[in-house]
DNA sequence: TAAGTTGCCTTAATCGTTTAAGTAGATCAT
DNA sequence: ATGATCTACTTAAACGATTAAGGCAACTTA
């Protein structure tokens, strides 16, 4: 027996042939070889348990089938703990069905200099940036270099880099449409931070299904949260104390829903009866609150596949097809909305 | 300008030096060339802006620093969704600060033959199982083989494997001891899927704080659960059948905790006034629902930081210090539980 | 002064693959 | 019979690093 493990030379050796032929069995190259040859190469493959090392074959091809994804530092953004794991799902599921494997690195224990060396030291054929911070200085990097990137959530407006996001617009304005089909009138919103893109635009959308309806936008019903509970929480509170109340109030993530719904419930205010809660993501927990929080779900899966699927395109063909995608959210009714 | 990326070829030619010497500063080895030649060989890295190659250090090496993590499906366990993220931070943030980069490969779309490939194919130094299930084909087929390997979580007691859990018994037990204290006499659990050992552990821990304290076991006390929150409503509404009701239950996890919990609120049953709950695992949500959950916080982050500590140590040694390793849970107490 | 030592650097083998180019025998057309 | 074309291989040069072994001054030591 052999200590080591074996190589394509083991290999050629008990099967009496050439390196060559036995890569040229394994890799298919069906003209280059004849059926017996193949047999006796499959069978001291099989008899030494030989697989081929990736490292050596990643090394001449000048490829290591590898895709790094740059998780962000969580902490501080409650918003995303579930929320990365599905799009890891789903960014896994169309890497490995497409031949890659995943490389992972989180910027919560560390900076931006190891994700940067994970691409420049050879050991990913590209990046996939999973809701990277706006400020993130990884993202004005890496739009400096040619290294293949697509990122998974908003960007800047300014950098031209590829990404797939959900259709934050025209979610929220569906949800205040939905909202003002079921009678609402009085519609407030509770915003994510505003320093970043992706809650202004749910602002904007915010004020677009308003629009759209011909209800005017009334600022003191817009209460800036910050994508956690305790942003919900007082946004909670700010609109209970108004004299004219919303009937309804949309929350740009379900986290701060939570809050919301959790703060109105401590106050005797009921949910739906009182005040319906509408959220954003469709988080995990959001089925289980009582009531139920309807939400506009993410298509979160989706989009961690599609950011494989562009990467992988992007790296392959050297260009892409569409620079940018958006994806739509689905409403997903359960009980924190009151038909009024 | 080069199209490729630079090599050590390319420093060595712009320094006028050989590559050895090149390789020789940048790793270090001091007596091996003068200060003045240091100076050219790190000038020209930095003006060609050159990083070394992982791959081709791996080959030679026979090592690519990199550790396997395997994450099992997540469909249908949802106590693993933030569970997972956390043990990967934990992990995550050991690995890279000892150097090592990390693949990670999800079960969820895939089968057993990729993870086993990672580690076959040479492309990790060394795996680590997060949280894997009791019947994972995984798990007794690494068993066989050399590779070496840490379990974040359970392990059935019939395999051998080096592994880093919490210690649920001891945590169980001080979870009842603590209920007992507060004086509740009639205490309820609802266990996990009896199927995995973890559950039976929590089950045994349970009973053994109600013999340490003296008070009976009552089998129509138990109610057998499977972790996922509508066993916890299952749970509630069992016990609220029952003519001599329990003052207390105890959860084995967190998700069971909020079914129950909002079973108990939908049918009128206070929480904690009219029954005390506590959980398991101390889920993020944990702390925004109503009333917050009292609960036994699992270290998860410090269990995904110690597999990598151990694997590590696997690895470079060829041998562990402790094949084995218990940490403590941490009594966290919100309001979910009342003093009678 | 001859032999050894030290400091600094180069040469070249190696890791395990892929793959272009070469070879040699068999079959085919002319 | 001769060259051309297949078929089924083998040879050998990469890929980009590490690292043992060797070389060659310039010192030290006996």
């Amino acid at each position: 027996m052999l200590r080591r493990s074996p190589t394509i030379k083991d290999v050629a050796s008990t099967a009496g042939v050439s390196i060559a032929t036995v890569s040229n069995v394994i890799r298919g190259k069906s003209d280059l070889f004849s059926d017996p040859t193949a047999e006796r190469v499959r069978h001291a493959i099989r008899e030494l348990n030989y697989s081929p090392n990736h490292t050596a074959r990643s090394l001449v091809i000048q490829s290591t089938k590898t895709l790094g994804v740059v998780v962000p530092k969580s902490h501080g953004r409650l918003t995303s703990n579930t929320y990365l794991s599905s799009m890891l799902d789903g960014f896994l599921s169309h890497s490995v069905s497409a031949g890659y494997q995943v490389k992972i690195i989180s910027l919560v224990s560390d900076d931006k200099r190891t994700a940067i060396a994970l691409v420049e030291d050879g050991s990913t054929d590209g990046v996939a940036l999973l809701a990277p911070p706006d400020e993130s200085p990884l993202l004005s990097w890496i739009h400096k270099t040619r290294i293949p990137t697509v990122v998974a959530g908003s960007i800047p407006p300014d950098l031209e880099l590829p990404s797939v996001d959900v259709d934050d617009i025209s979610a929220c304005s569906e949800a205040v449409s939905w909202l003002i089909s079921m009678g609402h009138r009085k519609i407030g919103m509770i915003t994510g931070d505003l320093a970043q893109w992706s809650s202004r635009r749910r602002e904007i959308g915010f004020r677009k299904g308003l629009e759209t309806a011909g209800i005017a936008y009334r600022p003191e019903y817009v209460f800036q949260g910050d994508y956690n509970p305790p942003s919900g929480d007082a946004g909670a509170h700010y609109f209970m104390e108004l004299k004219d109340r919303p009937t309804a109030i949309f929350c740009a993530n379900d986290w701060m829903a939570l809050g919301a719904m959790r703060k109105f419930q401590q106050s005797g205010i009921r949910v739906p009866a009182d005040v319906s809660i509408i959220g954003f993501d469709d988080i995990q927990v959001a089925q289980w609150t009582v009531p139920g929080l309807t939400t506009m779900q993410q298509p979160i899966q989706e989009i961690g596949n599609k950011v494989a699927e562009m990467l992988i395109e992007q790296i392959q063909t050297g260009a892409l097809s569409q620079s940018s995608l958006l994806l739509p959210a689905a409403l997903l009714i359960r009980q924190s909305v009151n038909q009024i």
